[in-house]
RNA sequence: GGGCGGGUAGUUCAGUGGGAGAACGUCUGCUUGACACGCAGAAGGUCGGAAGUUCAAUUCUUCUCCCGCCCA
């Protein structure tokens, strides 16, 4: 099919009968596939794999748009591009929603027992495991799904106990007894960065510790009166005058009983509450840092629950932990202990899940030693080896790697990668091993138990950019797709995920992986909120895409918006990118309704100003598109390519090529026209293809000259031999002309169906030659009938009037005019006229500015004082002969 | 408390050491042989405030106010 007849081509363009067409053929034919190929130079991206259960929003919709863009941009270019697509366990996540399944069922993991339970949630993997990739590909995410891959998958899985164990050998991972962050609600310990601190209104209680020897009180301040019971010390510092002689006495805990001591340490801040705090180690970070320092012993007093233990006593276990706060202080105030109360507003970590209340706690765990891995990826970062874009970037990762503390990797959940160390019941012994092991290394016992924990969702994703590849094992793939080209994410992970990628790379692949990382902000919603489940106030992309088609959704979400910030979803602006694609699509059904006997093979014999104008401007549109790509600039680029598609192909070339293609000049003349028509179209599409894959395609599709896909044709490279400078300059003033006198014809209410008599006075020989090549564009565009001369001998009364480009446009209006509204109109032009002269001679006689400023700038305010002061006195002329009637 | 980002037309946002831009909205006029998801025209801004550097600052520096985010 060669072209359409024009019954044929919708007049809107339809995105639904089109996407899914396209991207069926793209993945049969086998085109988003990609081969290890020595010759070609690589270029790829993994994809950030979004929860393998869950469903797309529209943060991934912009995190995979951006890296299409890339990819498909690339691949154009000639690189050899894999995109890695995937998926990620996300272990608490997961797991937590088929245990929520299980309570309407009336029933716990427990219950199931674990075997079973994981059934169940590979089994809702089974189910919604393809919902997230179905929507990847309406999206028109060109990745080679034949190398899928999942974080619990048979490679990532080895990559992940061969991580853990080596890192074990080189002594980077441990297991220790520290304080961690408890979440009550999900059961598992969580990482520093999953705590998420939120300023809550709360109490700062001030209460007294009666010495033990008599003879006074100290009195402390507290946030967290419950863990009164878990104290085990006092703390002042040391240089604080007021307490010297206090410290080494002991205190009677009230309500407990308890002796404790009165110590002195470098921790305490001595001008926050009264300079004396309570010790808990067991329940609070810093005091745990302090508890081991001084060798202090650790009650644990609140449990797994959340609620009060049998160490806290009889009066309080059992109680929540909030209810128990209550109750100490109406116990302290009753006992004469609590001396005030304040208002105090203060920062508590909530789980970053399910944004429960996090209660610091005890227990053993197992940590990965960060400094060691954290100094090659500092060092990497420094010295340029990892770039981030925008690069202020570079800076939060840096502050965050340079003062890291370990990670805590061990998850209390079932669903995720079990670690890989077994204990010997009979001898204690701990194997660390790749492989299950059922008898013991050291006393030969057989009843090995495998450690219950599975490790951190990111303990895996860390691995990402080379487990995919195939490590641990020594693919090809690796050899030649490491390190990637660009990671494309969110500033929101930087810590969670990149950082770890980074050192992760490093220590395991000798590498960074990858040179570039690409940054970009959140989606929020119109108002600039986060979307979220809670508020309800999330936009689902497949609705978008459904509704308005996936290439708008593109567009929009790339345009107008800066590497790094935040973007708002406004519907406003996807109608913008919709009206484009319709745009678009209306321009190419004008151009196949034309070209139906249109040869390719011809080369036209002469081009006119305008095919030379269109073919300069398209070629510096190219090279504005590819500089902008390369700059990761991607909103800078679609804006260029809307532009000149909309602004410039649209509303000048097309308009000036209809009576060429309608047969008004001649056959040669109409074949020139068709080809320019044609070969600007499909660079255009070409262009645009990363933007907007479907409707490009589909387009390109019935264009002549076509090949098998849009997706390989050549990147369009901008051609030096299409720049014309002249062709430009000489447009830019046949422009100018017809503004004006549009300008006019509308002030004045002259109706568009009307034709207007136009006389043009243009002394300078240029122009006149100008206007006489290509007046004909001003009277098509303006609906003028043109009268040029050097100087008007009989300048009309009854006129409007303009001065342009130094030519004189006087439209007459015999009757029609209405002089006191014309002379208005014109003392207005004056004004601003006169205006922007004294601003310009200003300049010119500025010494400073005469002798310091560049030639060019110079020479250009000065060509704007002469343009401006002629206009000035045409201006003044009209005037004149205005007034004097 | 520290760091970062933003403050530009009614709204949402680009952009730049030398003539303030777009989209949407508003106003006016148009069934012009691709498009009313359109065409033509217009109105609308002391580029948050102050000081400094410069011949020249919306753009660079400092201070300051407001909004948002991250870290402690």
């Amino acid at each position: 099919m060669n072209s359409l007849a024009r019954a044929d081509i919708p007049i809107t363009y339809d995105p639904r009968s089109v996407e899914d067409k396209w991207y069926k053929y793209w993945e049969e034919s086998g085109y988003f596939h990609a081969g290890v190929n020595t010759e070609q130079e690589p270029f790829c991206i993994v994809m950030p794999p979004p929860n393998v259960t869950g469903q797309l929003h529209m943060g991934h919709a912009l995190d995979n748009t951006l890296q299409d863009i890339l990819i498909r941009w690339k691949r154009m270019q000639g690189y050899n591009v894999l995109w890695v697509p995937g998926t990620d366990h996300a272990g608490i996540a997961t797991q937590a929603r088929v245990e929520e399944q299980l309570v309407k069922e009336g029933k716990s993991r427990h219950e199931l027992g674990r075997e079973e339970f994981l059934r169940r949630v590979w089994g809702w993997k089974e189910q919604f495991g393809s919902r997230i990739t179905t929507q990847l590909r309406k999206l028109g995410s060109s990745c080679d799904w034949q190398r899928e891959r999942f974080t619990m998958d048979e490679g990532c899985s080895e990559a992940v106990r061969e991580v853990f164990v080596k890192l074990y050998e080189r002594g980077l991972i441990y297991r220790g007894y520290y304080i961690t962050n408890w979440c009550p609600k999900c059961h598992t310990t969580i990482s520093d960065i999953e705590v998420e601190h939120q300023d809550r209104p709360g109490h700062l209680y001030h209460v007294k510790y009666p010495f033990k020897d008599g003879g006074g009180v100290v009195v402390i301040a507290t946030t967290r009166p419950e863990t009164i019971l878990g104290d085990v010390a006092v703390a002042v510092h040391p240089g604080d005058e007021r307490y010297i002689g206090a410290v080494g006495k002991k205190l009677i805990l009230p309500l407990v009983g308890r002796e404790i001591p009165v110590i002195a340490d470098e921790y305490v801040d001595p001008s926050f509450g009264t300079g004396a705090v309570k010790i808990t180690p067991a329940h609070d970070p810093n005091d745990f840092e302090v508890g081991l320092r001084h060798d202090l012993p650790q009650v644990i007093v609140i449990n797994k629950e959340g609620r009060m233990s049998e160490e806290a006593g009889s009066r309080y276990r059992g109680l929540d932990r909030y209810e128990c706060r209550k109750r100490i202080v109406r116990d302290l105030e009753a006992g004469g202990y609590l001396i005030k109360t304040e208002d105090h507003a203060h920062a508590v970590g909530h789980c970053y899940r399910c944004n429960t209340v996090i209660e610091p706690m005890l227990s053993r765990q197992w940590f990965v030693k960060m400094k060691p891995l954290a100094a090659p990826a500092v060092e990497a970062a420094r010295e340029g080896r990892v770039r981030f874009i925008p690069e202020r970037f570079t800076k939060v990762y840096l502050d965050w790697m340079e003062n890291i503390r370990d990670w805590c990797i061990s998850r209390q959940l079932w669903w995720g990668h079990r670690i890989p160390v077994w204990y010997c019941r009979d001898c204690e012994e701990m194997i660390v091993s790749k492989e299950p092991v059922s008898r013991c290394n050291r006393c030969g016992g057989t009843a090995c138990e495998q450690d219950p924990d599975v490790l951190d969702t990111w303990f895996s994703s860390a691995l990402w950019p080379f487990s995919t590849l195939g490590w641990p094992r020594q693919t090809l793939d690796l050899a030649y797709y490491y390190p990637t080209s660009v990671m494309v994410t969110g500033r929101d992970i930087i810590f969670f995920w990149v950082a770890r990628m980074i050192f992760s790379g490093l220590a395991f692949m000798n590498d960074v992986p990858f040179p570039d990382v690409f940054i970009h902000g959140l989606v929020m919603d119109a108002l600039g909120r986060k979307m979220s489940k809670s508020l309800g106030n999330g936009v689902d992309p497949i609705d978008v895409i459904e509704s308005h088609g996936a290439d708008s959704l593109r567009f929009m979400l790339v345009t107008g918006n800066t590497p790094g910030n935040d973007l708002r979803f406004h519907f406003e602006r996807l109608e913008g990118a919709r009206n484009f694609a319709n745009k678009l699509w209306n321009a190419s059904r004008f151009a196949l309704m034309n070209l139906e006997d249109f040869e390719p093979e011809r080369r036209p014999e002469h081009y006119t100003l305008a095919d030379r104008w269109i073919l300069s401007r398209y070629r510096a549109m190219a090279r504005d598109v590819t500089r902008f790509l390369e700059a990761y600039e991607l909103g800078e680029a679609a804006r260029v390519l809307y532009e000149f598609t909309w602004s410039e192909f649209c509303d000048w070339y097309i308009e000036l090529a209809k009576p060429r293609l309608y047969g008004k000049t001649s056959p040669p003349d109409r074949a020139t026209a068709q080809h320019v028509l044609a070969s600007v179209l499909k660079g255009t599409l070409e262009l645009l293809h990363p933007f907007m894959p479907f409707i490009t395609e589909e387009i390109w599709q019935h264009l002549p000259g076509r090949g098998v896909t849009i997706m390989r044709a050549t990147w369009p490279e901008p051609r030096q031999e299409l720049e014309d400078i002249e062709a430009e300059r000489e447009m830019e003033v046949l422009m100018d002309i017809t503004r004006a006198i549009r300008h006019i014809r509308s002030e004045m209410n002259v109706p568009p169906s009307r034709r207007a008599e136009v006389l043009l006075a243009a002394p300078g020989d240029a122009v006149r030659s100008l206007l006489k090549k290509a007046g004909a564009y001003i009277s098509l565009l303006a609906g003028a009938e043109l009268k040029t001369s050097s100087s008007l001998q009989a300048v009309p009364e009854q006129a409007a009037h303009a001065v342009t480009r130094g030519v004189e446009i006087f439209v007459p209006l015999k009757g029609l005019i209405d002089v006191s509204k014309e002379a208005a109109r014109l003392e207005k032009e004056l004004a601003a006229v006169e205006k922007d002269l004294a601003r310009v001679r200003g300049k010119l006689s500025n010494p400073g500015f005469l002798g310091k400023a560049p030639a060019d700038v110079v020479e250009k305010e000065r060509a704007k004082e002469d343009e401006l002061a002629k206009k000035q006195s045409a201006v003044r002329e009209r005037l004149a002969i205005l007034k004097s009637n």
